[in-house]
DNA sequence: CTTGAGCAAGACAGATCTGTCTGTCAACAT
DNA sequence: ATGTTGACAGACAGATCTGTCTTGCTCAAG
């Protein structure tokens, strides 16, 4: 059972799911693509095909069921993550690696940024924990890797790749993966090569 | 006249500036501050003390006042950049002083990140076509001090400095300028190198 | 003095958003 | 057979949002 990108922001709940299930994927789906704000309560409940009181049933409140949505992006983008770089043999081969599972990423059809950035964005300092959360994660697990490869100075290196990242995924974003691949690469080589 | 980093996102108008300013000053901080979309028309009414008439007198729409704001946030950041390095000799002295202007910039108290990456982040496919237009500039001015420094390759050096200008960004934004001033500085040394 | 422009204050309409409530139906267990 | 549970459908309340309209005030030009 592999994580594939469309489950990251994939087309959506199928309708032999349960109700809950449904409302989850089509919120997961909507929030991502069209932001939390802009994403009402109405519009979920009509995609997902439930009624309003099986979706209160589930979830106290919208903000609730936000909560929710980036706790599954958080599961699923870290499982995708993992997958991606199964095959690396080492931690320093995981390194070098990550720009090519980035770059499938941004060539996503789905692809709209990083959704803990978006997050934050929209919502600054009311977003939830969540958001800050997820980035501190994967800044802990580069500095890890760093650690691993044996890397000199490696919390100074895993600072340095986590900048390259968010701005590569930023960058894909605002500009295309197109235009974030190339200095993503050679940022990356070059932090990697000492 | 030089443009400080209060005028970036200051304190807000002054209540001798006539209607039309006090409309624009205070949706450039609230836009910046709360989202454009967490913030009502009746909010930047009752914040700036004018009537609602006298609002839609010079804005035809909320819209046109979020691209008044987004063009003068484009004019002020860019005169902001203009004035923090205009002690700089020349083009490679600019550039290696980028990252101090930046710093200022993240050290502000009112700093909460681009507001174009912001609004894209929020709006997605839906973001005013000024949002990808300031990035655009911007690695357009990058590519043209890189050329005039004489540095090697300087398309591939301007992407690059982009990509770690856009990623510091988003870090000062979500962990804080500490966080981010170290890996910006050893990466533009890095790429300023050769 | 009159007249008109600009502005403050606020009512109002229509839409939308969150959240609650009622009613109905099907599946299922006792 | 009967009660329970989950779900669909949709009305409804209250708040909020955008945008329009009316009224009255001030001030300056004619």
């Amino acid at each position: 059972m592999t994580t594939t990108l469309d489950d990251l922001a994939g087309p959506g709940p199928q309708p032999e799911q349960d109700a809950r299930t449904r409302v989850l994927e089509t919120a997961y789906r909507l929030f991502y693509r069209d932001g939390l704000r802009a994403t009402g309560i109405d519009r979920i409940i009509a995609e997902s095909g439930v009624a309003k009181m099986s979706f209160y049933r589930h979830f106290p409140s919208k903000q609730a069921l936000v909560d929710a949505c980036l706790a599954l992006r958080h599961e699923r983008w870290n499982g995708w993550l993992e997958d991606s770089l199964r095959d690396a043999p080492d931690a320093r081969a995981w390194l070098a690696a990550l720009p090519d599972a980035l770059e499938g990423w941004f060539r996503s059809p789905w692809f709209r940024g990083c959704a803990f950035i978006n997050c934050h964005a929209e919502a600054g300092a009311d977003a939830p924990p969540m958001a800050v959360a997820h980035v501190r994660a994967l800044a802990a697990r580069l500095e890890q890797r760093c650690r691993d490869a044996g890397l000199t100075r490696p919390e100074v290196r895993a600072t340095e790749l986590m900048l390259v990242v968010e701005g590569a995924i930023v960058r894909a974003q605002m500009a295309g993966a197109d235009a974030a691949m190339p200095p993503l690469r050679g940022l990356f080589a070059r932090v990697l090569a000492d």
